[in-house]
DNA sequence: GCAAGGTC
């Protein structure tokens, strides 16, 4: 029987995997507890046929990019050196005990099938991995497996169609360590060197670093700033409508929102009054529902983290990783917001039975009340979404721990039940040659609200019954005026939503560029609503009071659904959650770094994110072919000579705006 | 003393 070496990206994978082939001995790699080699028979069909398995795994890349000795010092070298000095890839210490483990273990295969995840990453540590095996044993057969879930029969079928690895993922991968790396570090030196003794008063400041993912998350920061700073207000007028029937007092909207001309609203306002009787134009009942939410994904879980867990997202990382390394909840990286057909959901839920508070919900979709949860509109292709995977009674975790697997298991049984449903009323009348509306909603059956109370959706208050045609008096009429409100600075959902939607930094990766544009003191968080440290210093976002403020123009209780975040008008335990939110503002250097590389005044400005996104295009052209590793790595170091050339020539207006100018 | 991406 020949010798199979499969290799997975990490442990889980590989224990996963070989679980499904064949019962399998597990042994330690070298005394690490974490890292097995899971040794078995298995019989590859057409492929292979019966062999001899070893299934192992690595964690993540093997190998590291730096620039050759000569130039690591700062002092080796002028920053600009750094766009083409030579580089290196060599094993890092501690991954040496991981590259030995395939050596040894390549030396006596036949084949080396690689596991890694399937996406550019995975592929590119694919071929680390291939390497590594190939320089011992140059005679291997080298395949790799396409999966997208770890279920056993998806696994079985990928085991028996091995495919090629993809080189050009791979080489798209390689051109972006190449870049970021060059450029991280030139740009950081530059800055570092050129800026660092004018801001000396900063006695602990180190490094005043550049790097792709963290200048655009600087910058969205600041230009929330900006847009608060510089907010004008503005004042409207509006008219509203109020009229008691059957005791109830039902306010009408009016169905423009607001004006900001006074005399128009005046004269719009005195024809009403003249009209005296207003006239109901519509009555509408009609069913309604609010939707369960999406299967969870990484970058869901920190916003929600952030909104209602208070944590930042770090934090709910670090949680969601021991959660996931304890066998409790599935991998917390993913950007899959579907659950793959293959999956068993009511084997999951079944667990969750014996819980005592979320228990007989569990029951409930045991009992009939399941439904197929909804599908987002991602799919990495490597993970599910984050789910619990196996039940733990709350008193074994701490209370971080617990809310954040509490999060994760309601969040799953949200999924798997049904939407909230209700009946909404639409009620219009025309007065003067107005209308106005109001909006009435109850809820029929929670549902999944039930088991959910990070979603709000209550009934607002009974509306007395209206019937088309029919007139009357309004009880009030009035003209009010309100004033526009400033943004309120970034939050850290909000900070996170950027990103993701800019393409800035991974599921995996966000919350350290958030964590490292903090620790190099760009930026400050406090706590939005003016928390402990929110002193004297301007309480920007205006409050609304008395009949000021601006009403958006809708109805009480609407409560619409995927709700964005910030002031959430309706919700009061939604309001008093919110209270936990981090709010962002840029430092003096977070702000002179932007305003500096903006003065400066190339159309590629470093703070700006569709330069990562430009980068992200050329990675997929590697992909498709249509370009090349070489080609995008030598187009863009060019292209980021010229900035940075021209960055050292007008460095005092760098210089100036850090100094406050 | 620099980056961003994997993962333990």
């Amino acid at each position: 029987m020949g010798k199979i070496l499969c290799v997975a990206e990490k442990p889980s994978i590989a224990k996963a995997v070989a679980n499904h082939l064949a019962p399998a001995q597990a042994q330690d790699v070298r005394g690490l507890a974490w890292l097995k080699n899971y040794v078995f028979d298995y019989n590859f069909g057409r492929t292979w046929g019966a062999s001899n398995v070893v299934f192992t795994s690595v964690a993540g890349h093997i190998k590291s990019t730096e620039f050759d000795q000569r130039y690591r010092s700062w002092n080796s070298c002028n920053p600009s050196q750094l766009f083409d000095a030579p580089i290196v890839n060599y094993v890092e210490n501690d991954k040496k005990v991981i590259a030995r483990n395939i050596e040894e273990q390549a030396r006596s295969a036949q084949v080396l099938f690689i596991w890694t995840d399937c996406d550019r990453e995975g592929e590119h540590i694919g071929t680390e991995i291939r390497d590594i095996a190939l320089k011992i044993n140059p005679r291997l057969e080298v395949k790799r497996a396409k999966f997208s879930n770890i279920e056993r029969a998806h696994v079985i079928s990928a085991a028996k169609n091995p495919v090629p690895l993809d080189e050009k993922q791979a080489n798209a991968v390689a051109a972006r360590i190449e870049l970021d790396l060059r450029l991280g570090a030139a740009f950081t030196r530059m800055q570092t060197l050129a800026l660092k003794p004018m801001i000396d008063r900063v006695q602990e400041l180190k490094v005043i670093s550049y790097g792709s993912c963290q200048f655009p998350t600087l910058g969205f920061v600041v230009d929330r700033y900006f847009r608060v700073k510089n907010f004008v207000p503005e004042t409207f007028w509006y008219i509203k409508v109020t009229h008691k029937k059957e005791g109830i007092s039902v306010n009408f909207n009016w169905k423009r929102g607001h004006l900001f001309d006074r005399m128009a609203v005046t004269v719009l306002f005195e024809r009403c009054l003249m009209a005296k009787m207003a006239k109901v134009i519509k009555v509408q009942k009609k069913p309604t529902s609010k939707w369960k939410p999406l299967p969870l994904t990484t970058v869901e879980l920190q916003k929600m983290g952030s909104r209602f867990l208070r944590m930042d997202s770090q934090r709910v990382m670090k949680i969601a990783e021991e959660l996931y390394t304890k066998g409790w909840i599935s991998y917390p990286r993913t950007e899959t917001d579907q659950f793959d057909k293959g999956i068993d959901l009511k084997q999951i839920i079944e667990k969750q039975q014996q819980d005592g508070v979320w228990g007989p919900f569990a029951q409930g979709l045991m009992n009939g009340g399941f439904k197929q949860p909804r599908n987002g509109p991602h799919n990495d292709q490597a993970h599910p979404p984050i789910h619990p995977v196996n039940y733990v009674v709350g008193v074994q975790l701490n209370d971080e721990e617990r809310r954040v697997y509490e999060f994760v298991v309601r969040r799953f049984l949200a999924c798997c039940s049904e939407d909230a449903k209700g009946e909404a009323t639409d009620i219009e009348i025309s007065y003067g040659d107005e209308i106005f509306r109001t909006h009435g909603l109850i809820v029929l059956a929670r549902n999944y609200l039930d088991v959910y109370p990070y979603d709000k959706w209550e009934s607002s208050q009974q509306l007395p019954q209206f019937s088309v045609g029919e007139t009357f008096v309004p009880t009030e009429a009035k003209m009010f005026d309100g004033e526009t409100t400033a943004p309120g600075y970034l939050t850290e959902p909000e900070l996170i939503s950027l990103m993701d939607a800019n393409g800035i930094g991974t599921d995996a990766t966000m919350a350290e560029h958030i964590a490292k544009i903090k620790e190099r003191t760009y930026v400050m968080t406090r706590l939005k609503g003016g928390g402990r440290n929110g002193g004297g210093d301007g309480n920007i976002e205006a409050t609304s009071t008395g009949t000021r403020g601006a009403r958006g123009g809708r109805g009480r209780g609407r409560g619409g659904r995927g709700g964005r975040g910030g002031g959430n008008s309706g919700s009061r335990q939604g309001g008093n959650r919110n209270g936990g939110v981090q709010e962002f503002i840029p430092t003096t250097l977070g702000v002179a770094l932007i305003e500096g590389y903006d003065k400066v005044g190339f159309e590629t400005s470093l703070s700006k994110p569709f330069l990562r996104k430009e980068m992200e295009l050329q990675m997929k052209a590697i992909c498709a072919g249509t370009t090349t590793r070489n080609d995008v790595v030598h187009q863009n170091l060019e292209k980021y000579r010229e900035v940075f050339v021209r960055t050292t020539q007008q460095i005092n207006v760098l210089k100036a705006v850090s100094l406050g100018q």
